[in-house]
RNA sequence: GGGCGGAUGGCGGAACUGGCAGACGCACAGGACUUAAAAUCCUGAGGCUCGCAAGAGCCGUGAGGGUUCAAUUCCCUCUCCGCCCACCA
């Protein structure tokens, strides 16, 4: 056989699969499906090594499963909006689809030069205006249902440029183009209500049996459910002695503590500070705690250790368990995004509300007596008995969370509650470069979406990209101006884009009917496909996207268009491939590309490399040692079909025979549980390396009545999902018609595995000091016997009396002796 | 501060359910082939001590303790590293 040349040989290989369409999908809805689905690329302008290794991973169980005999979707496509592209506009003057074309043209042709089994009869873009017109779609079909509102939220904004910023525009609070310190500004957003399905999107973890505990704690974490009260204050006023009529409304998880509650604090945004102006006496001093805390960015305030706070003079509130009057306080260290904004500090058993406690001299009760509990140096924070909680006293803390909260809820002040910390989605963003928003502002009638039939709301292409003053949108007059579809009076678009989430979001189900112009899909085909059966991607998508696409399947689910609730059942969170510690990327310069590796050794050895390096799942830290190893490998695999075909004058035993069919055998299942179950391909191409070197150390290849050509067989279909150009060519060279992609997985025989004879070591005290070989299914006696016979053996047990004898069967035998 | 992972030779990593630690590969060393080199094939190897050698003994999976005939694996305490969240009441 001739050298091994990699490079003929893969390019004679994409081109038999594209011409033969090996790798489309079948529309088959009969047969058996598997959806291979990887997480859809950003398209940066170039592949890295984490590419590689997260299309290589999903290549692998594509072309496995196809192998076992399922009709495979394994689509691709580009995840194409996205903040990177506006930036290079107004950095290169370069426009934005322009741009992001030119990537998808050099990354889609570094994926073709991989061999990956793509149908990329499915691929998508999601800049296309044929995908988002289906985002404007879905996105008006869920305003119908009331899944989407509006209200004011905060951005940054640059002053001098005048312009809103994305929070990867900001860094250290600074303008990343012109350096002034942003501020926070409040705008009319648009918001998707996922809080709706919070509580499903939780309890569906229990259909994830596919997904990696790690992911669904950090979902858990994410969604923070926590139970608790909602408790009402009253509010007086200190210079009259009167209640106002105004209410304090707090969350709290603790009303166990309630009779220690000795001051309350707001976040400094309440709205309750505002409605008090005119009660509270230091008014001055608390618009300029105000001011001040608007000025910290989020991660300051949350990073100062400091807690600082003023007191709203004039105003108490009363703690309605014993009609104490006590102070109230606006603090930053109070979040105005969860739960009312508005808590009681309980300072003996919350240690930020100790803290604070100390520093403005609030008095400190103690309700919760733990053994050898004291709050005199921190609070006390587990569990305990109640004290100084009048009729309460003496109850655990454990029964007290309801007793307390039933009693709270009869008296009429407040009531048992569930919160989350997982908020609405804010959808609307400032830019050009995403799915437009298809509402129509229209004087008379308000806000209302474009008709269907005028879907989709195109993107100008004549807007300009300065980087300053407002969204490229506006300065499109063609795109600005329109009629209300109601009333038809002139009216204004909204010049708002969606989060690219949103793309990301039911692109799997678009795949499945990539073409079709008339809906975002045909619920049968996706009901075919769908759920995914196995989705590969990067573990920091864990909580944004994982969670953004559950809840839209469970949307679209509501509107009819699927029948299920999950679209993903297996996950594989791949570990990143890290240089100098951090994930590749094309911010943080650090990309190391697959070119050369291709160009120098192949797409097979680049593919078999990344894989072998690490398990999946793992962190890798990149470096090309070992590189030449696979190549190697790949070698050897060529040059052992001449070793195979070569006449031997050696004859076997049958216990040569025996053992090569063992070891062959033995691969398979190994190989084919590796892939399947385990997950580790580091692992599956070590077995077939040991494999191929029993074959080099096997001398009678021609004569052993083709087990030794058998063995070569399993090895080039064993190896074609992480090979597949190598294992093609040997397989046509072999004699094969058809392709190894689409050739039959090999079976094994547990019959051939299973050895007559074991070796077993021999503990003695728990330290090894002999060998035997013992029949496979050998009785505890035997093994004792022939234990006690060994020559090694014996000596060690003279004048000793033996207190055991354990016998792990066909692992090891262990004596204790005295 | 909270949550979730991780730590095994010079390096990447392996070890089923508690059962021979270091599979497989890299790098390294020696040999064969060659005028020579590359390529290839074969062999060796965790560390320490003793021994000319065959071999023998001891130590060894981040540190310390525990359970067990037996611990990389289970339990407790601690250190370091990574990721996610971050004053969540």
């Amino acid at each position: 056989m001739l050298e091994y040349n990699h490079c003929e040989i893969e390019k004679k290989w994409r081109k038999r699969w594209a011409d033969d369409g090996t790798f489309k999908a079948a529309k088959d809805y009969g047969k058996e499906k598997y959806y291979c689905l990887v997480m859809l690329p950003y398209p940066s302008g170039n592949l890295h090594m984490g590419h590689v290794r997260n299309y290589g991973i999903g290549d692998v169980f594509a072309r496995f499963h196809k192998m076992k005999g399922k009709n495979v979707i394994h689509p691709m496509g580009w995840d194409a909006f996205g903040l990177p592209a506006e930036n290079a506009a107004i950095k290169n003057k370069i426009h934005p689809a322009k741009w992001t074309k030119q990537n998808i043209a050099r990354m889609r042709q570094q994926l073709k030069l991989l061999g990956l089994s793509y149908d990329w009869d499915r691929e998508i873009a999601t800049c296309d205006p044929e995908y988002y017109k289906w985002n404007q779609y879905i996105f008006i079909k869920m305003w119908e249902k009331g899944l989407v509102f509006r209200k004011n939220a905060n951005v940054n904004w640059c002053p001098s440029c005048q312009t809103v910023l994305a929070n990867e525009q900001v860094s250290e609070g600074k303008c990343w183009r012109c350096s002034s310190i942003t501020q926070q500004r409040e705008l009319e957003q648009w918001f998707i209500k996922i809080t709706d399905y919070a509580d499903e999107l939780l309890e569906g973890h229990k259909y994830l049996k596919g997904w990696p505990e790690q992911v669904l704690s950090m979902q858990k974490n994410w969604i923070g459910k926590s139970n608790g009260a909602e408790v009402d204050f009253d509010i007086v006023e200190q210079k009259s002695g009167g209640l106002l009529e105004k209410k304090l409304k707090i969350f709290t998880t603790r009303p166990d503590t309630l009779f220690g509650a000795t001051f309350m604090v707001v976040a400094p945004e309440h709205e309750i500070i505002g409605e008090l102006k005119d009660k509270i006496t230091n008014f001055g001093e608390v618009e300029k705690y105000i001011a001040a805390s608007a000025s910290k960015s989020n991660i300051e305030r949350s990073q100062s250790k400091e807690k600082t706070g003023v007191r709203l003079e004039g105003v108490f509130a009363v703690n309605p368990v014993n009609e104490k009057t006590i102070p109230i306080f606006a603090a930053d260290y109070v979040l105005t995004g969860y739960g009312t904004g508005a808590i009681m500090a309980v300072p003996a058993h919350d240690q930020r509300d100790y803290d604070f406690a100390k520093k403005h001299g609030v008095e400190i009760i103690e309700v919760i007596k733990g053994e050898n509990s004291s709050v005199a140096q921190k609070a006390f924070e587990d569990e305990g008995v109640l004290v100084n909680s009048r009729q309460f006293n003496g109850i655990k803390t454990t029964d007290a969370f309801n007793i307390v909260s039933r009693w709270v809820e009869k008296r009429g002040f407040g009531k048992k509650t569930i919160n989350f910390k997982l908020k609405d989605w804010l959808v609307s963003r400032q830019r050009y470069w995403g799915t437009p928003i298809p509402f129509i502002h229209c004087p008379n009638c308000g806000c209302v979406p474009v008709a269907e039939k005028d879907l989709p709301v195109r993107l100008p292409e004549d807007a300009e990209f300065t980087g300053s003053g407002e969204s490229p949108l506006k300065t499109s007059k063609n795109f600005l101006n329109a009629k209300c579809p109601k009333c038809g009076a002139p009216s204004q678009r909204e010049t708002d884009t969606m989060d690219t989430f949103v793309d990301s979001s039911w692109y799997y189900a678009r795949y499945c009917d990539a073409k079709n112009d008339g809906a975002p899909f045909s619920s049968d085909i996706v009901n075919y496909w769908m759920p995914v059966d196995q989705y590969v991607g990067g573990i920091e998508h864990a909580c944004m996207h994982l969670i953004y696409s559950r809840f839209w399947y469970k949307a679209m689910r509501d509107l009819g268009m699927v029948k299920d609730g999950e679209p993903f059942i297996n996950l594989l969170t791949q570990g990143m491939v890290t240089l100098g510690g951090s994930a590749m990327s094309k911010s943080r310069g650090n990309i190391v590309s697959p070119d050369e590796i291709i160009e120098k050794y192949g797409a097979d050895t680049a593919r078999l490399f990344i894989l072998f390096a690490a398990p999946p799942q793992k962190q890798l830290e990149w470096s090309s040692d070992g590189v030449e190893g696979c190549f190697r490998f790949i070698n050897r695999i060529w040059r052992l079909y001449d070793l195979v075909n070569t006449k031997s004058d050696n004859t076997p035993s049958e216990k040569d025979k025996a053992d090569l069919l063992r070891i062959t055998h033995y691969t398979i299942k190994k190989v084919g549980s590796d892939i399947e179950k385990e997950f580790q391909f580091n692992t599956a191409i070590s077995a077939v390396m040991e494999l191929v070197n029993a074959l080099y150390s096997y001398k009678f290849h021609s004569n052993d009545g083709g087990i030794s050509k058998e063995a070569y067989k399993a090895v080039i279909l064993l190896m074609s999902p992480f090979t597949p150009h190598l294992c093609e060519e040997i397989w046509e060279i072999m004699g094969n018609k058809s392709f190894v992609s689409s050739a039959s997985w090999p079976s094994y025989d547990e019959k051939f595995i299973k050895q007559d004879n074991v070796e077993l070591p021999v503990q003695i005290n728990g330290k090894i000091r002999g060998k035997i070989i013992v029949s496979a299914d050998a009785s505890e006696e035997d093994v004792k016997n022939a234990a006690q016979a060994d020559e090694k053996i014996s000596p060690q047990l003279k004048d000793k009396r033996i207190i055991k004898f354990i016998y792990v069967k066909a692992r090891i035998v262990t004596i204790v002796v005295k």
